[in-house]
DNA sequence: CTTGACTCTCCAGTTACTGGAAGGTGTATA
DNA sequence: TATACACCTTCCAGTAACTGGAGAGTCAAG
């Protein structure tokens, strides 16, 4: 019989965690005196508290390690539990890989910058939406202006005109990149409204984003695409679809430098 | 101007989560309404908020992002907080890496025989202890018990005759494996005393061990051995010193089948 | 008999939230 | 106008696996 130190400095674990095992229930000491409440361990026990440490040793919670400590456990019950496990380590080592290619992203940024960045992309996914809207060419550049007011136009007549509710900021789907540039504006609704006048209904499906938020006027936004484009690049991932542009400030008319506009694009990992 | 809500859907964090930001200081709401206590957010406190999310996305703790928030924290102050980050990240993924080798060898254990191994290994650091010693060489096998008892029996009696105190149980130190098979008794004392007698006095050091605890008599031990040195090969340690038999409950004459022994290798990752 | 090492229990703190209760607020509908 | 409901508030408790400390009792040596 040994005191919890004796046992603990033999076991190479702190008195404390001894203790601690011994409250919860996970490994109780042998013997404890009813004068003192001392504890008391025994070798016997040492079987247990090596397969306990062992256990630990791989990364299991305390509490699974108290199912696998059990005698009546199966071998296929076992070889499942580390199985499992063995998935979820590799599926950490994968997160914090991506994590380490993040780390250096920023740290060459930082390089080359001498400090942090001024725009920050982060993931996030957006919950389907349901919107009315209407799409067009964009034959030039310098048209996008007043194409879209147009179609922005002709979408708030359609929603009136039925009678429907607004529910939130609008935002303009991007399709077709280069020489065949395509603006779907869409106005999110509350409920379904027919279509007509060339509005589509429809449902925007939920996704993984790329998003980083614009403050001010339209002609800094393409260095904002860049950026989060060459992000979408160094980070592996691919871009799925077309990308939003989610006006969250914006009035016409108003001042461009108060515009708040957020730049969306769906991915996913390569 | 945002309730929380609104605004916990635009960044897709936890309302919860927000509120503890608050509470905790590390993101405020722009405006609390004094009457009702309702929390506010502008679209001005996007970029912050988005640069902590960047920030908690690379592993950082709060209190990390707190202090990396700070406008007057320099560019190289910044990119040493990040390259400690990678540092810290790489090394988790060696950890992790080698968990996920032990979960395999533990794995190949169960296929191989049906149930959870019978003898756990497990890694600690011993602590340097101060021993008298005597060694001989072990002609052949069948003289390890006689040659064992007289090494013991001498430094028994080498401790009595300088009133030194004993501290611990016998351990056996085995040099030179192979056709020169040497053993070193050793017996732990509290204070140093004079050799003499052939008994040395030394401090066994500090160190890496990998460990197993054997029940019983000695005809089983060779196969600890061999347990023993199979993990070591398997989780890529190697052996750097002699290896200690530590008799924990030995008493001469006594009944094998209550021995408990350690069995411990030192070693090091390769 | 004292000293120092050791043990006991109980409580608080760690991280980054999450869940729930009890109660107040704001808005759309019957 | 009443009411349902969605939303907001604060406060408290719990998570995992300990760690540190206070205050009090125990043990062995000198």
């Amino acid at each position: 019989m040994l005191k919890i130190g004796e046992f603990a400095r033999l076991v190479d674990v702190p008195v404390k965690t001894l203790r601690y095992y011994d409250e919860i229930g996970l490994f109780k000491s042998d013997y404890i005196d009813e004068q003192t409440g001392y504890r008391f361990y025994s070798f016997e026990q040492l079987p247990r508290l090596n397969r306990l440490l062992a256990l630990k040793d791989l990364g299991l919670s305390l509490s699974q390690i108290d199912q696998m400590l059990q005698e009546d456990l199966s071998a296929e019950q076992l070889r499942d539990m580390l199985l499992q496990k063995q998935v979820e380590l590799e599926d950490l080592v994968r997160d914090i890989r991506e994590r380490i290619a993040r780390v250096r992203a920023r740290l060459s940024l930082i390089e080359t910058e001498d400090k942090m960045p001024d725009y920050e992309v982060v993931i996030k996914t957006v919950e389907p939406i349901l919107v009315a809207s209407k799409q067009e060419a964009i034959p030039n550049v310098e048209t996008i202006g007043s194409v879209m007011d147009r179609l922005y136009n002709a979408i708030v007549g359609h929603i009136v005109k039925h009678k429907g509710q607004f529910a939130g900021p609008g935002l303009t789907l991007w399709h077709e990149w280069g020489e065949n540039l395509q603006a779907e504006a869409t106005l999110p609704i509350k409920k379904s409204i027919p279509e007509g006048d060339g509005v589509k209904v429809q449902e925007l499906p939920s996704d993984q984003m790329a998003c980083l938020v614009h403050h001010g006027g339209f002609e800094e936004v393409p260095r904002a695409y860049q950026l989060i484009i060459q992000w979408i690049e160094a980070n592996g991932y691919e871009i799925t679809g077309p990308n939003r542009q989610v006006h969250l400030q914006f009035s016409p008319g108003g001042n461009p430098k108060d515009y708040v506009t957020e730049i969306q694009f769906p991915i996913a990992k390569v």
